[in-house]
RNA sequence: GCCCUUGUAGCUCAACGGAUAGAGUACUUGUCUUCGGAACAAGUGAUGGAGGUUCGAUUCCUCCCAAGGGCACCA
């Protein structure tokens, strides 16, 4: 961002130019708008911080330099530079935040990956409104992105359910009906182990390509898709692509070979596998029967990214219990050589579902909960509370936010009364303040065409300046939330500016302001934030509906 | 048993090695003859325990305690 950049310069220019500047917001206000501890860092104290000071001069964006406590350098904004801004939010509307950071550079993000046969549960909705967001912020920073739905559509429980409906003559076949076959055969496999054979041997009919074996999986995977398409839709969540696992079935004999080959690949107990410097367990290519592994399939995945993408980055939007997994992975595909040796794999681990009991969040049967009856109770509690047009906006949009306001790493404990909370830190409240800036500036014709601005002459009330000095925050605040993959430092960056807002319209009268300079400057204010909560909630992929 | 992650107000969560540890909720008490009360303001209340590194530690390191997850033929 262009202004927190001026101001490191300045900074940088007073040390010789040697050293990284890092730059903090200051928690409390009368410790300015930036913050440096760097004479702390070079061990000078307060002296070569009023050092430091001395030599920045005041210009067109620092207004005054202070020094404070035990050698902080405090930096104040000119306010004639921050109204500004103000401006350029209304110019740049959608566009406001933007970034070309990302210019040139590919994102490859995984997430949702929900597995055919199985029932889409609260436990992908992490992984897919997670990796909806960060697909979001790092094209908003000028990245690539290829947004890759990897679908869980192949591997041995595909030989077992094929096995299911063979012997158990099946009519129409339902998601729910094959979740149910799959379970009836791991009873039955516990009394008679013999089963667990002839799944796999289906399994590797299917992979050998036999006719009646292909047909039966089509199947499960139409009707599976056709219930998860539902479920996208009422997410609004986007693919680029959705080649999921069986794509590479004919992608892996290359990678067992090459691993071979390289001798990276070992055989162990007649199956192949590769260990992994560090970790006891080794990462399997084939099994003893023959057939492959997941971790042969993200291989190829990984291979064919990096054949057609060659990207910087790619973010596997997946659950913590897969982090020795992944680690496993990641090395194995640089030593592969799968990946350019700079790019960054990564795992963002996120937490689970805990249901109230702070244990795995299942049904009392023991089984996972379905997510498209979560969202449709979401949808009609929002409808009960009033919000008849709205209901789905405001219902998804709560689940949504409730799930990104997480540290993506913590585990989240499953609460409705918290998830359709309408007060407070949550999406109704962000969506209720933008409808609110909204209703403002259609009642007031506004237009920042024929407005003045100047602060000149204008005593700014307290709530104004802490929302001048905080709508600047947004662009770097979207860079951060990026590079951390992090969605929830936007939530708290949206919360407060929505805080700081409906303070500032409790105290001062925007309407009927004294004056047409104070009015059309808290018009200014008003359509500004809105456009940034708009801006950023379409970043966390939540609407914002004009009226709620 | 080994490995990873997490322990912060009654509850649910924040905090970039920085300055007085922030919110929401709950509870208590208020504001507004209103531009949308799904609002605003005030109060009560917390870093699991013991050491260490640092000018400075919720953050980094070691040990202990507790919880969750993982530990090749499931993904």
């Amino acid at each position: 961002m262009w202004i927190r950049d001026a101001v490191k310069k300045a900074i940088s220019e007073a040390v010789g130019g040697q050293i990284e500047v890092e730059l903090e917001h200051p928690e409390a206000e009368e410790h300015g708008d930036y913050s440096s501890n760097i004479a702390l860092k070079l061990k000078g104290g307060r002296g070569l911080a009023q050092k430091i000071a001395d030599f920045i001069k005041p210009n067109g964006v620092i207004a005054k330099v202070e020094v404070a406590g035990t050698g902080f350098i405090n930096i104040w904004l000119q306010k004639e530079y921050l109204v500004k801004e103000l401006e350029r939010v209304i110019t740049q509307a959608q566009d406001y935040g933007k970034d070309v950071i990302g210019q040139g550079k590919t994102v490859i993000i995984d997430y949702s990956a929900p597995n055919i046969a199985r029932q889409f549960g609260v436990g992908h909705l992490r992984s897919t409104i997670i990796g909806q967001a960060l697909y979001n912020l790092y094209k908003f920073l000028g990245y690539k992105v290829i947004g890759d739905n990897h679908l869980g559509d192949w591997g041995t429980q595909f030989g077992k359910l094929i096995y299911m409906i063979i012997t158990e003559k099946q009519g129409e076949l339902t998601v729910e009906k094959l979740e149910e076959l799959y379970v009836k055969f791991h009873k039955m496999a516990e009394a008679d182990p013999g089963l667990e054979k002839e799944g796999r041997k289906w399994f590797k009919k299917l992979e050998d390509g036999d006719t009646e074996a292909r047909r039966i999986w089509q199947e499960c995977v139409d009707v599976s898709m056709a219930e998860f398409n539902r479920i996208y839709e009422i997410l609004k969540v986007k693919f680029d692509e959705a080649y999921g696992e069986s794509f590479y079935v004919d992608k892996m004999a290359a990678v067992i070979d090459e691993a071979k080959t390289m001798g990276i690949a070992i055989k162990s107990e007649e199956a192949w596998v590769i260990e992994i410097e560090g970790v006891d367990i080794p990462l399997m290519l084939v099994k003893s029967d023959g057939g492959t592994t997941y971790a042969t399939r993200d291989l190829a995945t990984l291979k064919f990214r990096g054949d057609k993408w060659n990207p910087e980055i790619v973010i596997y939007e997946v659950g913590a219990e897969q982090a020795l997994y992944f680690q496993q992975l990641f090395v194995a595909a640089q030593r592969l050589g799968y990946v350019r040796t700079q790019a960054r794999l990564v795992h963002t681990k996120h937490g689970l579902y805990l249901g109230m009991d702070g244990k795995r969040f299942r049904t009392r049967e023991g089984q996972t909960v379905k997510l498209e009856g979560i969202l449709i109770e979401a949808i009609d509690r929002a409808r009960k509370l009033g919000n008849t047009d709205q209901a789905q906006t405001v219902g998804v949009g709560a689940v949504k936010y409730f799930d990104l306001m997480h540290n993506i790493q913590s585990d989240i404990v499953f609460d409705w009364e918290k998830i359709m909370n309408l007060e407070g830190n949550s999406g109704p409240y962000l969506q209720y303040t933008f409808a609110r800036t909204q209703s403002v500036l259609a009642k007031s014709q506004f237009s920042i065409l024929n407005s003045q601005f100047g602060v000149n002459g204008l005593k700014l009330h307290p709530e104004e300046e802490k929302i001048i000095r905080w709508i600047y925050r947004f662009g770097e605040v979207v860079e951060e939330a990026a590079g951390r993959y992090a969605p929830n430092l936007l939530c708290n960056y949206l919360f407060e500016l929505a805080q700081g807002y409906n303070s500032f319209y409790n105290k001062c009268s925007i309407l009927g302001a004294q004056g047409p300079g104070e009015r059309d400057f808290r018009l200014l204010l008003t359509a500004a934030t809105g456009q940034v909560l708009k801006n950023g909630l379409s970043l966390l992929g939540i609407e914002a509906p004009d009226r709620m």
